[in-house]
RNA sequence: GCUCGGAUGGUGGAAUUGGUAGACACGUUGGACUUAAAAUCCAAUGACCAUUGCGGUCGUGCGGGUUCAAGUCCCGCUCCGAGUACCA
């Protein structure tokens, strides 16, 4: 009988939607004791308009057969799925189409959901969520409230309810309060508190609130009236119409997560995630041990405040540079040079951040004309601006010091700035000096001749004493933007009041999205929420109701920005554990305390910094706040690699008749030769050069020898070339208007070939391969397991539909052993040894690669075991049967098929894994390899009882050994029983 | 620039973590079956040299080092990918 995986696959597919076999029960559900919980899950899919490609299930696919096992363990598996579906491209296709985003991403998710059902996941789809659904950001509106209404107290190292601060305040002030707030919080007494009028006092608590108003520099383009991400910025004008983008200051929603900092440091020991992830983390938060210093500013009440890692070289100090967007600057530069002064800030305001981290050559900066003061030498500093320190880095200001740091250094040589040697014996006449270890102090007052570390905390504690510094741990992780001008996004539940924020109560959400006319910023540069009519909230009754009823007594205006995409994405692991009482709660206590957290997470490494870290810092205060025990989302975490393209370039002629562009494209390998041969094309052979004559209608063409500089080449449709990159010159014609009057120059036996690059899989490269096309091929067992042959999960790799047959061939070899001929048919009897032994073998290594998510070295195992099976002839019921659950996981259709074939009815889902018996496998010989000088020369098999003296002696007596050494002795013979053996000399 | 990865045959990759480099596939070549094709099966396949056979040299991005032994460990580079705070 064929293996007729259509058929199979689908029948399967009915069965499961209508059987539900992968519903993972709540604690309640089961009858008896609960089955212990495991949890794996996937970063959920943004549902975007052009569908799965081959490249997004590979995730998917690893971590449904890691699910799919850990059932056959014996566990209650929850792997859940559902979409992060606000964001940008569907706006963007509204703003396009004037199509509702809701509705675009409705369709999209349809389709999502189609190709994500024909590869047969267990996804327990009753527990879909969707970020965009207002069921589901309701409760995202309920962790912004309790953010909000959230401080962190930085002694308990923990975050609590504002009101216990505000009971703080009227008992005692501020000056005894641990919290984290904004830089510029004054000092007040319970009494002045007690004075404050309410909105005062309101102020104040929004300089500790865990989620604040605050003014954030943005990427602002006029022309679009929008903030663009550094994303949408391509060579400092908006990629959208090549407008000028600006940095601008902006009043938007931010969010404490710096007051996590050291906590999310420290959390990622417990974390079973790769080091090279953590140490992402680690650098992304940027932990730095060091000093708060404070430079007098000459004639000038303000001081600069800055932070350094290395308070020990404070006398090498020549200068300061503030970020052009520092706050002082405008008061403190002189008359005499406010005009370089801002004509430079000007200049940087077109840098975006990121230029402005990478350009290390261009050293550019401008003197303010003031002078600071040196805090224990007096000297004068003088203060520049340069755009090589960031506003939103540290203080936005740095102490210079040449000698000891790279930039510093630079930018004292090209502005002629001394640089003073602050260490002994180190030559600094080419470039800076940034070692710690072996270094001492010199030329600096009462530091000289200590060691880094002694001069650290020396000029700490005299900073100290004389009240222009102190020690400070500083992080480099800031507080994160939580405002986005756009529409496609959760709704603040926030009103304003006085131009103060108010919570709308809880009881009254979701607040959901108002409809608007168009999605585009209005016409003087607001949100496009400013576009809706009905979005003013009446606190009287409760509601939104139109704009036109503010009266700023009891109705006011509702806030205009929605919410960033990782804000539904920060929590929702918690949401799937959920399934009764959605409405009531984000989660239940039953269900929390049951499932915990995600065993198993699996996802892009591109989320390795945002997403991530956000998702814990909401779990983290969630935990604070008591709503949830654990303290970490994701136990474990494996990143899949990208899946490449191959596009197919196909090479375009830039030759300019006299009267019209030709539209001529040229066969790669004519190309090639050319160049190679340092030809002309004309040159190439006779058929090219009649090719030639034909399509330029005998045109003198005056050419120089060939270079790849004359063609240019064009991304075309995969699907139009086959195998052997060969182009389908009639479908090309059909596929776009514009070459459908193409010419082209082939090769001698009419082929035109394309070049083929490796590059990311994307629609604008046309380099898409669909997974549902190659389930209808070969079927999704044959995909699942291709994907998983590809290479290790964690790689990127290239795309090449022609080694599906290889795994699809493996499969009808499976689907053969327990055939005979057309009929079905395995045998009762006792399997051979042998059998047993490659079966056996097969159960260790796959468990084994599962356990460490090796998925391609266990689809060769398969193989393997198969091509051993197949050569034995081996018909064992005895060996098929828990041939097919090992295998279930990763192509569950066939193996369902074979199990129903084997007489079971109840699906092979939940039946117990099999289990390794080792006696099958002892060896009692071992094949050795017998080295001289480190080469193997030859091999042999030798008893594994042997003592090593006696592998060494029979090593010698064999005669290959003597014609190796040909009468010489070796100096010594290395024997590793079990491993190797070397003669040496 | 900074941070984190990666580099092994024509291709994807394997190698029990220092012990037979190239498992398993794809591709290619040859053969069987067939009127033919497809499908299937069998054989060969890192490069070079030698060949009647035996065999030999080189070889894991590049340059050094440690070791009886290095794809694996150490030092110094090159190139490619990802992230870099408003793409998701």
């Amino acid at each position: 009988m064929a293996y007729k995986f259509q058929s199979i696959e689908s029948k399967w597919q009915k069965k499961w939607a209508k059987d539900k076999p992968f519903k993972a029960k709540q604690p309640h559900q089961f009858k008896d004791k609960p089955k212990p919980p495991f949890y794996v899950l996937d970063m959920f899919p943004y549902p975007s308009g052009a569908g799965l490609h081959v490249g997004h299930p590979l995730g998917y696919i690893a971590s449904d057969i890691y699910a799919r096992y850990k059932r056959h363990k014996g566990f209650n598996v929850l792997h859940p799925q559902g979409y992060d579906s606000f964001g940008l491209p569907a706006e963007q296709y509204a703003i396009q189409t004037g199509q509702h985003p809701a509705k675009t991403t409705e369709v999209n998710i349809k389709r999502y959901r189609e190709q994500l059902d024909k590869i047969g996941f267990s996804f327990d789809w009753d527990r879909e969520v969707r970020t965009s659904d207002p069921n589901y950001y309701k409760w995202t509106q309920w962790i912004f409230s309790e953010l909000f209404q959230s401080y962190y107290d930085t002694k308990d190292q923990q975050a609590k309810p504002i009101d216990q601060l505000v009971a703080q305040f009227q008992a005692e002030g501020n000056s005894l309060v641990n919290a984290a707030c904004d830089d510029e919080v004054s000092h007040f007494s319970a009494e002045d508190w007690k004075a404050f009028t309410a909105k005062e006092q309101e102020q104040i608590l929004l300089q500790y609130r865990l989620t604040y108003l605050a003014e954030t520099e943005v990427n602002w383009c006029p022309a679009l009236g929008t903030v663009l991400a550094n994303d949408e910025i391509v060579n400092g004008v908006s990629e959208r119409g090549g407008h000028p983008v600006m940095r601008k200051k902006m009043k938007q929603w931010s969010m404490r997560i710096s007051a996590y900092a050291e906590r999310l440091l420290q959390g990622l020991e417990q974390l079973d995630w790769t080091d090279s992830l953590k140490e992402s983390q680690r650098n992304w938060i940027g932990k730095s041990v060091g000093a708060q210093v404070k430079f007098k500013i000459k004639a000038h009440p303000d001081t600069i405040e800055v932070f350094t890692t290395r308070p020990d070289t404070i006398f090498g100090v020549s200068f300061m540079t503030l970020a052009p967007e520092h706050e002082l600057v405008q008061q403190i530069t002189t008359p005499e040079q406010k005009e370089a002064v801002e004509a430079y800030i000007k200049e940087t305001a077109k840098r975006s951040e990121r230029d402005r981290m990478a350009d290390v050559k261009h050293i550019t900066g401008v003197f303010t004309g003031a002078y600071a003061e040196h805090p224990l030498s007096q000297e004068p500093i003088p203060i520049w601006i340069g755009d090589y320190v960031l506003a939103s880095y540290g203080t936005g200001a740095v102490m210079a010091v040449p000698c000891g740091d790279q930039r510093d250094f630079d930018f004292a040589q090209h502005f002629d700035i001394p640089i003073p040697n602050v260490f002994q014996d180190v030559d600094i006449s080419e470039a800076a000096h940034g070692d710690k270890d072996q270094t001492i102090i010199a030329n600096s007052d009462f530091l000289n001749g200590l060691n880094v570390k002694q001069a650290i905390s020396k000029a700490i504690e005299r900073l100290e004493k004389i009240g222009a510094g102190q020690a400070k741990v500083n992080y480099r992780l800031r507080d994160a933007v939580f405002s986005r001008q756009r529409y496609w996004g959760e709704p603040f539940p926030v009103y304003y009041v006085d131009g103060l924020p108010k919570l709308i109560d809880v009881e009254h959400l979701p607040l959901k999205l108002p409809e608007v006319e168009k999605y585009l910023p209005t016409e003087d540069g607001a949100p496009p929420l400013g576009r809706a009519d009905v979005w003013a909230w009446d606190t009287k009754n409760n509601q939104v109701v139109e704009n036109t009823k503010i009266d700023h007594q009891t109705i006011f205006p509702l806030e205009l920005n929605t919410m960033p995409g990782w804000a539904g994405s920060s929590w929702y692991l918690f949401r799937y554990m959920e399934t009764e009482q959605r409405d009531e709660v984000f989660a239940s206590a039953e269900a929390l305390e049951y499932w915990k957290n995600v065993d198993l997470y699996i996802g892009g490494s591109e989320h390795a910094t945002g997403h991530l870290l956000y998702a814990r810092f909401w779990t983290k205060f969630l935990h604070d706040r008591g709503f949830i025990q654990v303290e970490e989302p994701f136990k474990k975490l494996i990143n899949q690699g990208m899946i490449l393209g191959e596009s197919a370039l196909l090479y375009r002629w830039n030759y300019n008749s006299s009267d019209k562009d030709k539209n001529i494209y040229v066969s790669k390998c004519i190309i090639d030769d050319c160049i190679r041969k340092e030809d002309y094309l004309i040159n190439h052979s006779d058929t090219v050069s009649k090719q030639i004559y034909d399509t330029t209608q005998n045109e003198m063409i005056t050419s120089t020898k060939v270079s790849l500089s004359h063609f240019t080449p064009i991304h075309v449709d995969v699907s139009l070339v086959n195998t052997s990159n060969e182009l389908d010159i009639e479908a090309f014609k059909k596929w776009r208007p514009e070459f459908a009057e193409a010419q082209f120059i082939k090769n001698e036996d009419a082929k035109l070939i394309v070049s083929r690059e490796v590059e990311k899989m994307s629609k604008s490269k046309f380099n898409v391969v669909n997974p549902d096309e190659i389930c209808e091929q070969y079927g999704a067992d044959t995909l699942r397991m291709y994907e998983m042959f590809l290479g290790p999960i964690d790689q990127a790799k290239p795309w090449n539909t022609a080694g599906l047959s290889g795994v699809h061939n493996f499969l009808k070899k499976l689907w053969k052993l327990y055939h005979n001929g057309e009929q079905f048919e395995v045998s009762n009897q006792t399997a051979s040894k042998e059998s047993l032994k490659t079966l056996h073998k097969t159960i260790k290594k796959v468990t084994q690669d599962i356990e460490d998510f090796s998925f391609n070295t266990s689809v060769s195992t398969f193989m393997i075991c198969v091509n051993e099976l197949t050569q034995q002839k081996c018909q064992h019921r005895e060996v098929l049967e828990p041939l097919a659950i090992l295998i279930a996981p990763y192509a569950p259709h066939i193996a369902e098929e074979l199990w129903e074939l084997l007489g079971h009815s109840n699906g092979i889902s939940h039946e117990a894994y099999p289990q390794v018996e080792e006696k099958y496998l002892v060896e009692d010989t071992k094949t050795y390899p017998i080295s001289f000088n480190g080469k193997m020369r030859f091999t042999l098999d030798l008893s594994l009882d042997l003592s090593k003296s006696e592998i060494e002696e029979a090593v010698m007596k064999d005669e290959r050994t003597q014609k190796q050494l040909n009468g010489r002795t070796p100096k010594k013979v290395i024997v590793v029983p079990g491993k190797i053996v070397n003669l040496v000399g």
